[in-house]
DNA sequence: ACAAAAGTGTTATCCATACACCCATGT
DNA sequence: ACATGGGTGTATGGATAACACTTTTGT
């Protein structure tokens, strides 16, 4: 997890775990992935960079700890969040036994006004293959969403999340492209995505590029098993 | 979670979760697929199913817990385990709030005599489409991890924990066929697999039968990702 | 001899891939 | 007029899916 606040002192006698959660967030910027990550300002891994994260109250489910967490930190309103992984390695965090289920939470909300907790020394976002120093075993868990995220873009709709609601094919193209780190043939990703009658045509255009691109939109915002790559 | 031990009173003050693991555990059983449940004997849940599971020690990981959960209550011996969701919801134990590490596991070890704890009343394998009334949220955790394992089946080389280190390659196609609960085409699924060079002829045969079927046994234990579906 | 399960090939269809040029607009 | 990204079709090869009979053993 990723506060740097102390654990009470006196739970540790108990032989049971603090539960948190933390977040993968995941953004499109100028047509490449990007992670959420704040600066820590104090303890043992001051300097470094955590994913953004936080203890659940005793009333509330993951997903809410998750919402409010990222509201609290970040600002950002209503993700798309889905459970990753749950880290409970005994020593992964110095200051007591902390059991960490992660969520990947994906955004189309990449100019939102990032908005710095107090406890923070800044939060930024990073392409993912240029991560600066990552506290706790922050690194595994970016990665252990980076990998579900590249599956699930192969068969669901998931790549929706990343964008916002209208959006030339070439966005969703770069979507595929920046997160698998590969180039794909425009006709044949076109031709698949109009196949699988996941995304329907506007009657809108994009202004102010060269020859306007039409905008499509997800027809369903549901998460749909469809065979893509 | 699955045990009945009372919750320490004095916990529920602090504003902490408890932490357990669940398993779902699923072997083969005369070429069909089944769950292994416990039968409640106490408390709300008195005479519903339950799946084997406990809370974790302070000192222990997720994986070791759930082995030594395993062992304790039904004497089973280093299965495959993977960890398969977390499930917390505010109210999903009536003694408190446990968050529960749900995990997969999967045995070829079916006629292991099974050990009932004492707090138990039975234990036991249910074919997964004849399931017993279930206590707690226990019915969405096996359901989870059925998912998961026919999802596994499509794409990695994960039926091979079902079976015994040899075997036929009709039986091999029951574990497909029971798990995805339809019929595959002998000829297409024999040649898929062969060419798919994850497993290999042994020079035996099986005893007892009409005519004897050649054995195999999978090349590599690692996990592999293989497009099998 | 017969019952039971093991083993074996070919064909047709579908899908994935590779590939290059014209179009609409802003400057 | 030119620079920029948008938009379009076809041909080929490989994978999948459908399909039925012979073989080996035990009884």
């Amino acid at each position: 997890m990723a506060t740097n606040k102390k654990l009470p002192a006196h739970l540790t006698q108990y032989q049971h775990a603090i539960v948190a959660i933390d977040t993968v967030v995941f953004s499109m910027i100028k047509g490449e992935l990007m992670v959420l990550l704040l600066k820590i300002t104090r303890d043992v891994f001051k300097g470094k960079w955590a994913i953004p994260g936080g203890l659940i109250l005793p009333q509330e489910n993951l997903e809410q700890a998750v919402e409010r967490h990222l509201l609290y930190k970040t600002g950002f309103k209503k993700p798309y969040i889905e459970q990753l992984y749950t880290f409970a390695d005994v020593n992964r965090d110095p200051r007591g036994r902390v059991v960490s289920v992660a969520h990947l939470v994906l955004t189309a909300d990449q100019d939102h006004k990032l908005v710095t907790g107090s406890e923070y020394g800044d939060i930024k976002w990073f392409k993912v293959n240029e991560l600066p120093p990552l506290a706790y075993d922050h690194k595994d868990v970016i990665m252990t969403g980076l990998e579900r995220l590249r599956a699930k873009l192969g068969y669901t709709n998931i790549a929706q999340h990343l964008l916002p609601p209208t959006f030339a094919l070439s966005d969703l193209q770069s979507v595929y492209e920046s997160v698998l780190s590969r180039k794909l043939d425009k006709r044949n990703f076109r031709k698949k995505i109009l196949s699988l009658d996941i995304v329907e045509k506007t009657d809108k255009k994009i202004v102010g590029s060269f020859r306007p691109a039409e905008l499509y939109r997800f027809k369903s915002k549901k998460s749909r098993i469809v065979e893509i790559l």
